[in-house]
DNA sequence: TTGAAAGCGTTACCAC
DNA sequence: GTGGTAACGCTTTCAA
């Protein structure tokens, strides 16, 4: 493998010279410049990045730590993140941190502490007490995608927010006995569920709604909105005539749940999510509107920044959800009871 | 931050000794590694990966090609590769290849020629010419999952065998006019397709049913799979009476055509897929059931045994496909026509 | 504008 | 069993 210094040899330069030629920090002459990259790319020479590493102190990779890969946000969030390193030249290394498993206690001990990167993104993440603690101990800048984060900086979409306006739109429809479905108490998407459904009881309770709040726990999957759904909806005396989904995989389980009982979406039944999952569509689900893939590039944005800057302030963005609707919501039809 | 220098001292030992007592290879007495290990533990030590890449070569990290992250089977693979480096204590470098797209052609040519890794994975990346001679130029292990792989050890499921079962269960059942949707010429996964097709077709004419054979392109996504069983089922005078999906994505996405369209499954239609999909329980699917999670753990085997030894045979793991029977089948009800 | 040489933090060879 | 020391391949002063 050819080294720098056979660059240097082929160029009839230094060492020093040729690392400058080819970095482009400190002067060279165009002239010997160009020999520099000529014998470079003759040679097919890639520097080394444990040596560039060890002499630098940069790693030109960034660690991205999240708890799932195979559901939809997170996913997306990924590929934003990879996209934006890949413009830059940026590696990405993985830790995949299940909670609770004896895995996530590993990459938290031993793998983080290596300090292969520059600086992590911590995708909804939710760290225990001890986690926070062994993250800022790293000592590298970390940007939260989700989560509550006060030690760091975070690009999020505005929870709360968007809860809010789902039932809202489905206040203004005429319903009045409207559910939310998702987000139990052992659920580790803990601070999300919570927002929206803060959200979602702040714009009942506006309403004079309250005696009609209802709050269905479910696993935050399309198996576990399923499940939930079938459960809320078996009992038809007392069956609301609107769901607000924790997130758009819930809505749409709920909405398949609601199928199977013959409950008619959107006639017997009006359904709104939050994400605008890549189904949302598919299923004509109406949903608030957050882009996860942009909120990767953003983290990317903000983290770079603070690599250049480690004095630099936090960063807090909360990005608002749009309202995109389709046919699963409509006006609450002449109702049997009041 | 603490070297192995601030060890050796503590421990009143040589940076070699202690060099030794740690990584475990070599002569260290009892008592001193003790001592030396307790100096790392009180001073925190944790060693400079770049400083023992540049000693030793060796990265400790495995790289990971893959074309998408936000499809079960891939993200399945991902989380298993994870899984099992994790246990090894490596780390997992991620590059996100989309077919077609610029960032790729740059992940050929810079990225992967840093080689950050000591060995690389590749899932369904269908590499054309130039990118599988960029590959094999790279110098360390590959193993490719799913995919050809001539030049690669290769582990996959057996797609062929996969899909000709899921057609001879239709058979079983009675129905001979059996459709198979999903795949195009232009689609990425170009070689799954074609062998399950193959798989398909196989079964088809080995039943005498040759002139039953239809194939239905499709992007094999969900959405796909539905705009295409749309379309093939919207001709009710020449309807398939049975649909085998590319995989479970495909098939559900049929399930729900035809839902949209008054055909009841399976009483007039029965559908099965490959995959056993994480929603194809809640979609009570039909399918042949591989285990994209083992794949990947499977991977890092064979990989791994490679890096050690990189005169070992190639290894081509083809792991044959389970069929899982739901709802989503019965038996050919009397019919109207044929 | 260029070059010599000193790190960067390990490992590994070779004496002792 | 242990310690000195030369790599590993690059960047970065500091002189020239």
């Amino acid at each position: 493998m050819a080294g720098i210094a056979d660059v240097a040899a082929l160029a009839g330069v230094s060492k020093a010279t040729a690392s400058r030629a080819l970095s482009g920090a400190g002067y060279v002459s165009q002239a010997t410049r160009a020999r520099v990259q000529d014998a470079a790319t003759r040679l097919g020479y890639v520097p080394s990045t444990s040596a560039v590493s060890l002499a630098t102190g940069r790693t030109q990779n960034i660690g991205v730590v999240m708890p799932y890969l195979n559901r939809w946000f997170f996913a997306e969030v990924l590929e934003g993140i990879q996209q934006a390193l890949l413009e830059r030249g940026l590696d990405l290394t993985l830790y995949d941190a299940k909670p609770g498993s004896p895995g996530r206690a590993r990459i938290f001990d031993d793998f983080l502490a290596r300090k292969r990167f520059d600086g992590l993104i911590a995708v909804g993440l939710e760290p225990v007490d001890r986690e926070i603690d062994q993250l800022t101990l790293i000592g590298r800048p970390i940007v939260s995608v989700v989560g509550s984060g006060e030690q760091t900086s975070v690009v999020a979409v505005d929870d709360d927010l968007a809860a809010r306006r789902a039932t809202e739109h489905l206040i203004e429809l005429g319903h009045r006995n409207i559910a939310f479905v998702g987000g139990s108490p052992r659920s580790h998407w803990a601070h999300v569920d919570q927002e929206r459904l803060a959200g979602y009881r702040h714009a009942m309770r506006q309403a004079g709604l309250s005696q009609f709040v209802q709050h269905a726990h479910s696993e935050v999957t399309m198996p576990g909105g399923y499940a939930a759904a079938a459960d809320l909806l078996g009992d038809a005396r007392n069956r609301p005539t609107a769901i607000v989904g924790v997130c758009d995989e819930v809505a749409i389980g709920a909405m398949i749940a609601a199928r199977r009982l013959g409950i008619l979406v959107p006639s017997a039944l009006s359904v709104v999510g939050i994400d605008d999952h890549e189904f949302a569509e598919m299923f004509a689900l109406t949903t608030l509107r957050q882009v996860p893939r942009e909120q990767g590039m953003a983290a990317v944005e903000v983290l770079l920044a603070e690599i250049d800057d480690p004095n630099r302030q936090r960063t807090h963005l909360r990005m608002p959800a749009r309202l995109i609707m389709r046919t699963s919501t409509a006006p609450l039809s002449a109702p049997a009871g009041g």
